[in-house]
DNA sequence: TGAATTCTTTGACTTAAAGCAAATTCATCT
DNA sequence: AGATGAATTTGCTTTAAGTCAAAGAATTCA
């Protein structure tokens, strides 16, 4: 298990910190625990502070009012998230933060990190590229949703969840329910497209294993 | 007509800097003209500059593979966009910039502002801000898209385009295909649930004109 | 081991949304 | 003013997506 100091030095966006900053960082961060499923920020909840994930996964999603899920994405270790109000004052969550797996977490309360950042040019600079990254993250998600039927979408999920396996017969490690969150449908609909494709030859499917078997055809249907 | 220095001196990102960077940034910046529906930046373009909205109204706008538009956001006079490859070397931009009305822009190349950038904490600090409300713009749409149905969000959008019309006849001046554009659907659709709201008695309707009646309701349905 | 629970799979049905085409009205331009 | 073109409106048809319900594995737990 590495320690957070180390963590931090080796980081993208706290290692060009002067070293004193760094240690400074590494006493004021609050340590934290998350069981499996465990919610770590509700959606619409004013949280002003700022994460940094020392072991585990994390998703973000979003809630209906019906209780329907859209996750996001899914932060792993040494990712980095925040509250809106972090940045806005009074700013409300617009996801959920839960934990995929078992985490750590180290968190800094806005009043320890924003005079640093305001200090520290290159470290906003930073912060700003990786804001950007998550713009992108959105952006892309955006086409999907608006552009994009189901069928595509789930191709765009199967190579993203089974992108390292190549030829190989692995077990369906998210339930319907996990990846229709992901794609903004229902599991009835993703357990169909799912035996649309095996039809066409493009995957193999049982009831708990699955191998992807034409990458270059979901890359189509996906528009990649 | 403003000048540009008297635009950087009173700009919520600008202001801060010291006089005489600004005074720099006021001789570096690039001017440049749009008629309307001139196409600024093109989807996919790697563009690495930063632009600000002297005058005019610009639509952000993603165009999918079949031609079909959906308008994220209008900006405005005295806001600020950028290309994506300004953050990160070879990234292409995600939307279509297009003036929405005649427009003056200055734009700024990334090796004239980011130095300025990483030498101010507090410019870049706002920066980070002016991001974050982006990506809130983005979720908020996200939202929508994810969960609500055509008809709530055509609600929200005319509480948007509406919002200073009291109970006021007023010409419809944005056409079926540019407000369906901003829901991501069709004018086919968008027509048939205006007269359906004119059914209901919400607004009143006619070719030309439209009067918003009840808010309260178009808010309840928007889910506000 | 066996019971309970959680997932997966399918069929039948409903609904929202989109596509197509034609008619109508409005705006614009000589 | 009349003609042209663009935008709106509406009916009809098709399709994608979602809902509901039930049966059939797998998994978990006592």
């Amino acid at each position: 298990m590495e320690t957070l100091i180390s963590l931090i030095e080796d980081h993208y966006l706290f290692k060009n910190l002067p070293k004193e900053i760094q240690t400074n960082l590494g006493r004021s961060a609050k340590k934290q625990a998350l069981a499996t499923q465990e919610i770590f920020i509700h959606q619409g909840e004013i949280w002003p502070h700022f994460f940094l994930i020392a072991d585990g996964e994390i998703n973000l999603s979003k809630e209906s009012p019906e209780g329907r899920i859209f996750t996001i994405t899914t932060l792993k270790t040494g990712d980095v998230f925040w509250g809106l109000a972090f940045f806005h004052e009074g700013a409300a969550m617009p996801v959920i933060v839960q934990a995929k797996s078992d985490c750590e977490m180290y968190t800094w309360r806005r009043d320890q990190l924003v005079p640093i950042i305001k200090e520290n040019g290159v470290f906003s600079w930073n912060l700003s590229k990786i804001l950007v990254r998550r713009m992108q993250l959105a952006s892309d998600i955006l086409d999907d949703l608006a552009f994009q039927p189901v069928m595509a979408r789930l191709a765009g999920l199967l190579l993203d969840l089974f992108e390292d396996s190549e030829e190989q017969i692995v077990a369906r490690e998210f339930t319907l329910e996990d990846m229709a969150a992901r794609i903004g449908t229902t599991r009835e609909m993703v357990c169909r497209h799912l035996y649309r494709f095996a039809e066409k030859g493009v995957i193999d499917i049982s009831r708990t294993e699955l191998k992807i078997k034409d990458r270059a055809f979901l890359k189509t249907q996906a528009g990649i």
